[in-house]
RNA sequence: GCGGGAGUGGCGGAACGGUAGACGCACGGGACUUAAAAUCCCGAGUCCGCAAGGGCGUGAGGGUUCAAAUCCCUCCUCCCGUACCA
């Protein structure tokens, strides 16, 4: 008998599907396990094998759980709608539709070869009307929560793609598709204001099983600081501005002010000397990319005319305009601080502007301590530092914290305290107030594309904003021929009457349609709350369907949703929590990144697999040439999970030789009825189940499969008398969710009727009464080097053991001549003499 | 700049502070074969040595410890993230 995996591989996929053994059905008897991939996107190019890593994980981890007693949901669907579909639809000159359709077959096919037990009865795809619908009604949702609002604002375009673009699709002032450099458009848009979960978002990763990587990323992103809002006076205006800033202890130093080109105040105060000067510059600024922006080296900016008085102080202090600082965050104006901003320093050197030091340097505070000053006594404070250093030139901008000096009352304070006092100052004088400022904006969620959900908004000349009634949901996305961004800014849908000329649902007038679409973001923000109910026809889900299976217990998938779709879903998932259409506020309890499978391109350099790279290697071939269970034990073989691993023609070769001599084994072994014999099988056998079972868990698939192979070598070493039926099958249950199909041949072959994964027989634990050994391999080591490795009995005490030791040539010759200090013992492990 | 991760044989990688290199790839030798492939067995970090044996070895340099790939400090290289966020 020969391993010809192709002779049944498909028998045992095709007996898994017919008796539905992975349809998951809600079961008070087991505990549920929800295990979620992240769903593809349908590309023409289909999977290559860097992406059966981590549905190879997340299938093993699935099968795991089911024999290990669990009910376990591992369904998979479709990421359809969106820019990555659309965008390879157009390159091929196919509609969509039509190349989403052939793009899922083909797919669906090279996952099923995979053997992976998807449930594929709950399979979803997201550009389909019975799903979409959903994802319409998730948008008025949002609406009716106060959470999604319609904004004309300069957003960020990318001229390539034609669409809005959120912040988090932006990366380097690129777009994160397409890698064109992103511009700035007016458009009306729709916002989802996730800015108002920021502090939620940021405490509630605390809770989560995540790569502490990931959780660093969302903290970064959302980009917490604290810090106070502070008015300054504008000479010879009502107006006034207000700046924030994490410095307040730095007031005093504040030479200069800056507003952000776009500021609003900017054309009210700029005085007619400077009107032509600052116009220009606000063109020149409004026309840059943020590439642009970003590479620029030098500080540019302009002098309004106008000047700022510092409630701190009452100095007059002029007022700038410098791209520098930025429109959308704080208040998109600062007060400058050259001496301890590194930022203001460079301005103010290129502008010749005044530099005052309001903070000691950590040496000057030093030695005014040694000179035994006392620091609550502002005006010697002063003195004493303005006699010291006061001439001294100051040559870098001091950005640490430290003493304050040259501020009033305030000298020779620590800047933690000095900073509170100053904003408790100023908000008993209405000036000021302390503020916690976020990073994260709102959510650009219209997109100027065809290939979406359209957004399920009605503009009514009478009634203004109407949402569309839920039960006049789905608004159908039109079948057009004519589907290419028109680059303008408006959607093809703005070209289509028939689609855009409506009735408006409140007031039965004339009405015209939103004709942006949905973010495809949107659809996978919510999909993991689909699967469970996904046969549902009047909701989205059933309350009782995911209060059972929510939230995914384990989620795989790349780090490259890090910020985007991993924070789109929680919050998406807070505002269902708050509705309470959930009752849970974190979609994925853990989360799991696997590594990408790189391979030398054109470029000649290692680069993550595919297609345009020219290192892409196509599953079909190898499944066909080693089976799929080799591919997938390889997959995992290949290196620890979570880092990145080269791929290597012919490291497959090895597992499927493992596989093989597995093969050979159980189809020529004598099976022994009765328990096993052989002591040294039997205590193999509990070792490796021990050690495959802690490594399952902690997902080192590596080692699992390692441990396997060792296991099955001394197996075979073993198998001329025969080995027990009972060995023999505890090697097959725990090599299934590698390798299931031969696991389930060679069960069957062993005479069972029906099927691992049909009967789930006992998931093994091992026995520690197999594990204990009577005698151990003691390491003699002199000074900490290894002499002698001594099998001995476990029975003996220590003195017994050092006169066995010291009279192993090895050792006795390392002691001759010297004296012994001391010696170290580790029970049922290691002896050091330690000598002179 | 800042933040995070990684550096172990020819290669992928193992290793609760306690036998470094498990498991595999590639390689060398042998068996089988007319021959090759496949398969099976054996070998193998490196240096010296016929061998027994010994020295040196986990990016570099220090430190802690009876004992360091593992813990601490300094530095180098590579990868990833982020970037004027006041």
């Amino acid at each position: 008998m020969q391993y010809d995996p192709a002779s049944f591989e498909q028998k045992w996929r095709d007996i898994w599907e017919a008796k539905h053994l992975h349809h998951a059905q809600r079961d008070d008897k087991r505990p549920k396990y929800y295990c979620l991939d992240m769903f593809p996107y349908p590309s023409g190019e289909g999977l290559h094998v860097g992406h059966w890593r981590g549905y190879v994980l997340s299938d093993v981890i699935s099968r795991y759980m089911t024999l290990h007693g669990y009910q376990v949901l591992h369904p998979m669907g479709w990421d359809a709608f969106g820019l990555p579909a659309e965008n390879a639809a157009i390159k091929k000159g196919i509609h969509p539709e039509i190349q989403t359709q052939a793009a899922t077959s083909n797919m669906r096919r090279q996952l099923k070869d995979m053997g992976s037990m998807y449930d594929w009865e709950r399979e979803v795809n997201s550009s389909s009307p019975e799903y979409y619908k959903w994802t319409q009604w998730t948008f008025l949702k949002a609406y009716e929560a106060g959470l999604a609002y319609k904004k004309d604002a300069p957003i960020n375009w990318c001229p390539s793609c034609a669409t809005g673009l959120a912040d988090e699709e932006v990366k380097e002032g690129c777009c994160e598709r397409c890698g064109t450099a992103v511009t700035k458009k007016g458009l009306p848009q729709w916002f989802f204001a996730i800015s108002k979960y920021a502090q939620r978002l940021i405490d509630d990763l605390s809770g989560l099983e995540w790569p502490e990587k990931v959780k660093k990323m969302q903290i970064d992103w959302i980009g917490r600081s604290e810090g106070a809002e502070v008015r300054f006076g504008i000479d010879g205006f009502d107006d006034s501005l207000l700046i924030f800033t994490t410095r307040p202890d730095t007031i005093y130093g504040a030479s200069y002010m800056v507003l952000a080109p776009e500021h609003d105040l900017v054309a009210k105060i700029t005085t007619p000397q400077q009107k032509e000067e600052v116009e220009k510059y606000v063109a020149y600024t409004s026309s840059r990319t943020e590439v642009q922006r970003q590479e620029q080296k030098e500080k540019t900016g302009v002098f309004t005319g106008a000047y700022a008085l510092n409630p701190a102080n009452g100095e007059r202090i002029p007022i700038w305009i410098a791209d520098y600082v930025l429109m959308g965050y704080g208040t998109g104006a600062i007060m400058a601080v050259p001496a301890h901003d590194e930022r203001d320093w460079e301005f103010a050197k290129a502008f010749n502007l005044p530099i005052k030091q309001v903070i000691m340097t950590a040496e000057q505070a030093q030695k005014l301590e040694a000179a035994g000053i006392d620091w609550s006594q502002p005006q010697e404070v002063d003195k004493a530092w303005s006699e010291a250093f006061g001439s001294l030139p100051y040559e870098a901008p001091y950005c640490e914290l430290g003493r304050m000096v040259n501020s009033q009352e305030f000298s020779g304070m620590e800047s933690a305290v000095g900073a509170k006092a100053v904003v408790a100052k100023f908000e008993s004088y209405r000036v000021g107030r302390a503020v916690t400022n976020y990073r994260l904006r709102d959510w650009l969620v219209s997109r100027q594309r065809y290939w979406g959900a359209p957004i399920p908004m009605v503009y009514c000349d009478q009634c203004g904003i109407v949402p569309v009634p839920e039960n006049q949901l789905p608004v159908l996305l039109p079948h057009v021929d004519s589907y290419q961004p028109s680059g303008t800014g408006a959607s093809p849908l703005a070209a289509l009457p028939e689609f855009v000329n409506t009735t408006c649902p409140r007031c039965g007038g004339p009405a015209r349609r939103d004709t942006d679409t949905i973010s495809q973001w949107i659809c996978s923000s919510w999909y993991f709350l689909r699967y469970p109910s996904s046969d549902c026809q009047d909701k989205p889900w059933r309350r009782e369907d995911v209060d059972y299976w929510n939230p995914v217990d384990l989620y795989v998938g790349g780090i490259e949703h890090a910020v985007l779709h991993l924070l789109y879903s929680r919050f998406y998932t807070k505002i269902f929590y708050d509705l309470g259409l959930v009752g849970f506020k974190e979609p994925f309890t853990r989360l799991f990144n696997q590594g990408m499978i790189t391979k030398v391109g054109h470029s000649g350099r290692l680069e993550k697999m595919s297609k345009s790279k020219g290192n892409s290697v196509n599953p079909d071939d190898l499944v066909h040439k080693y089976g799929t269970d080799a591919l997938r034990a390889y997959l995992l073989f290949i290196g620890p999970p979570e880092l990145d691993a080269e791929w290597n023609d012919s490291g497959i070769e090895g597992v499927y030789r493992w596989i093989r001599r597995v093969w050979n084994l159980i189809t020529s072994v004598k099976v022994l009825e009765g328990p096993e014999e052989n002591s040294e099988v039997l205590k193999m056998t509990h070792k490796s189940i021990k050690k495959i079972n802690e490594d399952l868990t902690r997902l080192h698939l590596n080692t699992v499969v390692a441990a396997l192979m060792e296991w099955a070598n001394l197996l075979i070493s073993k198998a001329e008398k025969g080995l027990s039926r009972e060995t023999l099958e505890t090697y097959l249950i725990m090599m299934s969710p590698v390798a299931p199909h031969v696991a389930e041949e060679l069960w069957a072959f062993l005479g069972h009727k029906q099927g691992i994964f049909e009967s789930r027989p006992q998931w093994p634990e091992h026995e520690e009464e197999h594990l204990h050994e009577e005698e151990y391999n003691l390491v003699v080591q002199v000074n900490g080097k290894m002499r002698e490795l001594v099998r001995v009995p476990k029975s003996l005490e220590q003195s017994e053991l050092e006169a066995i030791a010291k009279e192993r040539p090895k050792v006795a010759s390392s002691l001759e001549g010297k004296s012994l200090r001391k010696v170290i013992y580790v029970p049922h492990k290691l002896l050091n003499f330690v000598v002179g």
